[in-house]
DNA sequence: TAAAAAAATGTGTTCGAGCACATTTTGAAG
DNA sequence: CTTCAAAATGTGCTCGAACACATTTTTTTA
């Protein structure tokens, strides 16, 4: 029942723990005839060496950055750095030192600027939240260059090397989004697609949110759905949104790409019958589903995206584990019924 | 940045280890001028200690059995297995040994006989599936007796001391598959209600999500919706399937409380329009969700069950972590659109 | 065949916490 | 002012892996 160790091994093998290392780590000279005895026993018995002890003797301290949009200014991210606190409490006792920097939303100068400061103090990894995508590259051979692991979460940029990514198929979600509408509303009407808020040439992921949506829709043989789409920055909205129903008289159901979608829901309040998706569990969002102005909600999980991604560095370090190159959560359905039950989860 | 040890308190306080020790654990006698000088120390800085350290050093191995239905005869429990076989391999490394324990679903004795074989075994903990009311009390005192930690999963049983749960809340995922049936259907209806497979005194789980189903359209003030519920083992289902439909003409939909939804799914296939929702992601509830004859599905996430409880076991045993009393999982709602999204999930 | 070089193997220390045991200090009694 | 026990404090070993360094054995060369 007890594991084994390498004092085992070189007992059983009737050499000294020196030389089971060597065979082990492939370190230093070993005679054919020790190397034979100690392959023998490794092969006879399941030999795992205690992490534990191997973590404690390398005894290194791990300095991981995350870089993100500031939440006070874009209350989405609030729950990533609910996630970096858990985080960062979680790992302190085993010499892990994580620390967040935040740049402001749709700045492309803040970003640089961001990653610049990260890039001087050397850490260990970089978790990156990349909203920009030229500039991404520039900054992820910067960090190459000087040994520096890059981790990406939330936005999934086709970079060649797009290695460590957390978090979900947008374009999925797109789908999923379609799907959920389709069933709610009548055979023929008109569905309207916003996208609110950001910038939206950089904006990939409400592109590829968008084609998703169109897609699953293309796959419907002789539908009448008809579906049109709205850019709009937050300003603008509701001069936007009227130009939009005046045009567009059979409006039924709109699919917001963002966590933006409360703002929708202010707006036509007074609209019945219009059926209304978004993202993410904000406070808003939550009052309009509970409301039930707001139909549906995807959750994007922006805080397992953040844990989860730190997690995979954490462990990396201490354990020497495999970080997936990408890793795509659940995308998950939440109707009034099924929120609270996502608001409380807990990180294992 | 670097954590501070033992050593370095002992150092600046001005004392050896050993009195840093006996402070901070409260064992032995300290002079009150050594104990300020520690506690002054303790207090400055923000000592934690090093959890590989202390585990290595305790360098004891845990035993914990899990004991849970035969998945050869109810494949509802074949994640579990999956999760339980993920954990023995990610736990190994530390000195944690995972056994599991099968008996026969629907068995009172065979759960009783393979609760008392782990019982002679001594375990550390004991990770269960209490399917049986009355048993389990008895047999969680007889744990208990041997300081044998006692989780449980799947079933929340209202024992006395449900302490380390692990699963869902089934009256709240009742009350979501009222909510998503809901408003696929039309005002007037009758809705089935079906409870399959197992005996019906012991499943306490499907009463559960009845209950939750009911109560969600008893809040719906005139509600036109009628309720009806059939009981049926799996041999009956045909038959009694049929005396269902003869008795009510206007079923539109049907609320199946167990992972046999597929069941049903084939003997109505014929049937147009009737919403179909039940329980779990076996391959052949995803067929029939695929082709649109199951409409939603609610994932308990057997899997992630065990796995997590098991977790929660092992952060316990080497990290003095504590163990929450009640952790409910989120209900996941799947359709044809997100179902591989979970399918493929990671063990973070 | 002795000396030197190279190869092979063994030994001992480290990481930090925990605890048994050894040593020193204090205080009280004779 | 001793003596001795109790109290207080310090020392050193352990857990298992990793690796530097020491020692032994084998091979090469003069």
């Amino acid at each position: 029942m007890k594991q084994h160790t390498i004092k085992d091994i070189a007992k059983l093998a009737g050499v000294s723990k020196g030389t089971v290392d060597r065979v082990i780590h492939k370190r230093g000279k070993v005679s054919t005839k020790s190397y034979d005895k100690v392959v023998a026993i490794l092969d006879r018995i399941n030999y795992k060496p205690n992490l534990l002890a191997r973590s404690l003797k390398n005894n290194k301290n791990y300095h991981i950055c995350v870089i993100l949009p500031d939440f006070n200014k874009d209350s989405f991210w609030e729950p990533c750095y609910q996630g970096i606190l858990e985080a960062i409490k979680e790992y302190a006792s085993f010499g892990i030192v994580i620390e967040p920097f935040f740049f402001y939303p749709n700045n492309v100068e803040s970003f640089i600027e961001t990653n610049n400061k990260v890039l001087k103090l050397l850490p260990n990894a970089v978790l990156l939240a990349p909203l920009f995508y030229k500039e991404t590259i520039e900054i992820v051979s910067n960090y190459n260059e000087k040994n520096i692991i890059v981790s990406k979460f939330n936005s999934q940029l086709e970079i060649d090397d797009t290695k460590n990514f957390v978090g979900q198929d947008l374009f999925k979600s797109g789908r999923i989004a379609a799907d959920l509408l389709n069933r709610l509303i009548p055979k023929t009407a008109t569905i309207a697609i916003i996208h609110v808020g950001e910038d939206f040439k950089n904006a990939i992921h409400m592109q590829e949110k968008e084609k998703g949506f169109r897609n699953y829709f293309s796959e419907i043989k002789n539908s009448a759905i008809k579906i049109t789409t709205l850019n709009s920055i937050e300003n603008d909205l509701q001069n936007n949104l009227e130009i939009l129903f005046n045009e567009h008289s059979n409006i039924k159901a709109i699919f917001v790409t963002t966590s933006k979608v409360y703002k929708i829901a202010s707006f036509i309040e007074n609209k019945k019958n219009i059926k209304l998706i978004g993202y993410d569990l904000l406070d808003e969002n939550i009052n309009y589903l509970n409301n039930n102005r707001i139909d549906f909600l995807i959750h994007q999980n922006p805080k397992k995206q953040v844990y989860l991604g730190l997690s995979y560095l954490v462990e990396y370090f201490l354990f020497d584990k495999k970080i997936p190159e990408k890793s795509f959560l659940p995308i998950d359905i939440i109707t009034k019924e099924n929120v609270d039950t996502y608001k409380n989860e807990l990180n294992s």
